[in-house]
DNA sequence: GTATTGATCTTCT
DNA sequence: GAAGATCAATACA
């Protein structure tokens, strides 16, 4: 399975696994792009859900590394993130934006968008153009309908303050894809 | 071009 | 009852 050394990535410290996983190719049913921009939470990081420690929504930031967190955002949107580090840490990378590389023709039905740019550029935007919902939540990596493939080749990745959040915003724990067009708004967007 | 606001769900007080 | 890891439409300049 292609999702093995994903798994293997997520294992570390997620301000190292964060810009790691710049590059990669994520697949949903066949449908993705290439990852150009994520945001790092921990649990002591007072912006992340998993502050405080395990209760609602989050237990499963709190589970093993390798799985899904699936949660609504302002109640109209889903965001997607990957769980790191180990059972317990309560770490996790939200993805906010891809690259479209695999199945446009999908993803412009599902968010009735021509513009390629805007098809993934944003938390809300990209679970969209997957079809990624709340029945994702929880769900393993490194099994159907998800599919990672590694970077071809290393990706420079530019650190910068975080977006859309109003704790702890002076934390440079976004991480974006040098020179790509295809992230929400910031330095190189 | 920037600024402001409505939509609408989950969690916490 | 209020706030929030958002987006898109609207109102201005």
């Amino acid at each position: 399975m292609s999702s093995a050394p994903l798994v293997d990535l997520l294992r570390g410290e997620v301000l190292e696994i964060a810009p790691a996983l710049l590059g990669w190719t994520m697949l949903v049913d066949g449908v993705g792009g290439v990852i150009v921009e994520v945001e790092a939470y921990r649990e002591d990081d007072p912006a992340s859900h998993s502050y405080g420690g395990p209760r609602g929504r989050n237990v499963v930031m709190f589970g093993p590394p390798g799985f899904a967190y699936v949660y609504r955002s302002y109640g109209v949107h889903w965001c997607l993130n990957l769980v790191c580090e180990q059972e317990g840490t309560g770490a996790a990378v939200l993805l906010r934006a891809l690259e479209p590389t695999h199945g446009l023709e999908e993803m412009r039905k599902r968010r009735g968008l021509d513009e390629p740019r805007l098809l993934c550029s944003g938390p809300g935007r990209l679970t969209q153009a997957l079809g990624v919902s709340g029945e994702h939540d929880g769900l393993p990596l490194d099994a159907a309908p998800f599919s990672f493939f590694p970077p071809v080749e290393p990706v420079p990745a530019v650190a910068t303050m975080r977006i859309g959040i109003t704790k702890a915003v002076e934390q440079p724990w976004r991480f974006v894809a040098a020179g790509t067009r295809f992230v929400s708004r910031g330095p190189t967007g």
